[in-house]
DNA sequence: TCAAATTTTTGCGCGCACGCAAGTTTTCGT
DNA sequence: ACGAAAACTTGCGTGCGCGCAAAAATTTGA
């Protein structure tokens, strides 16, 4: 019940992030707008997110690890781990989850946004390995923590190729990116761990 | 040649970063102190460093990159591929280096310290990638890159492992950790990446 | 219901990170 | 050797991150 008020301030702080920063640029925005809008005191923002870009990523990132998380364990025990990790993730990153359109592009254009960006990938690598070791009771929790933290290394990976090609979008470029498909990209990523998974898995 | 004196005043501000902080303790050292040690103005050290942990963990860190580099580099091409980066890991962290002794104390002693010694790992992710793509020219980049990501994200894990055991010392625990041995937890958490390694190698 | 205990919010203060626009040094072309 | 160009340093100003301790809110126990 007190969670549910830490909860829904931290929503509040979210969402008043994104939309000062969506209204105004992201350069435009104090920490103490977004605290005011949210009707807390700029001290009680930094409780919550220890930097100004973190609310605004927060905002579009909020529910990934659950996400995630479910995807994973959504998948048949039929198939090997690493389809099921590697399929997960890929999910993930293929719908752009229900927010304003223009948040990814804000996102990509601004540099200290990009990087909290590919930053908050790791909230993804703590329910990645309890899902592994949902899937497979009996392997090693530290190896489940490698392989997530590995799998978190390779979509940072993925992803600081693709906003690195992204803005050098016109015209000519060295085309390091055969696809500007993201979730391609992240698939591609993604297959060298493949072998790691499928060893872990079978014993 | 003008590199050469950049390189000078980075040592300056490291080394004595490092000095400072070992005779008065890392809370007591402000980075107008280290940039008066080192004869620089405080904006300076920004230039150079971008935070205040940074300039001391790199006088430990210094030549990690190139070490590693060196390391794989130094395995007879006979070795797989996962051999030869596991073990240039490993003796990586074998030897300490030829820094005072109670560096290391301070570093696992203070949270800031330790937090972003942790996050200096990502250094020798680099390095790895280039390593790596020498030894096997055919290999794609973008794999190169994911693996040496990978390496560097179980390098982490076990850091953050060894770390926390480490904090937690004094008598009983939940004996997280089998072997109070940093080498051997670095060689187990990289031993699940290990077939991936090899696939990559292999094509 | 009320008071003690726990948790959360807030104000305050300090130091830090960094953009910007000079000022200073080094490099280079002729 | 000299002046232009490029690179590095510095001072200044602003906003931010966070430790700390007091205040406010919430939970708990009787």
């Amino acid at each position: 019940m007190r969670e549910r008020k830490k909860q829904a301030t931290r929503e509040a702080l979210r969402t008043a992030a994104l939309r000062l920063a969506l209204e105004r640029g992201p350069e435009n925005v104090r920490v103490d707008d977004i605290a005011e809008a949210a009707g807390v005191s700029p001290r009680t923002y930094n409780n919550y997110f220890s930097s100004r870009e973190e609310a605004i990523i927060a905002a579009v990132t909020a529910e990934r690890g659950s996400r995630v998380a479910a995807a994973v364990a959504a998948r048949s025990a039929e198939v090997s781990l690493a389809d099921a990790v590697i399929d997960a993730v890929v999910e993930l990153y293929t719908d752009s989850g229900d927010h304003p359109p223009d948040a990814l592009l804000m996102i990509t254009t601004s540099p200290a946004l990009r990087a909290c960006y590919v930053d908050t990938v790791t909230t993804i690598e703590g329910p990645i390995a309890e899902a592994i070791v949902e899937r497979r009771p009996s392997m090693d929790h530290l190896t489940a923590k490698v392989l997530s933290a590995s799998v978190g290394a390779a979509a940072k990976v993925a992803l600081r190729q693709w906003l690195q090609s992204a803005s050098v979008t016109p015209s000519m470029s060295g085309f390091v990116v055969p696809s500007g498909s993201l979730p391609d990209l992240v698939r591609t990523t993604l297959m060298p761990l493949a072998p790691a998974l499928d060893a872990a898995a079978t014993h």
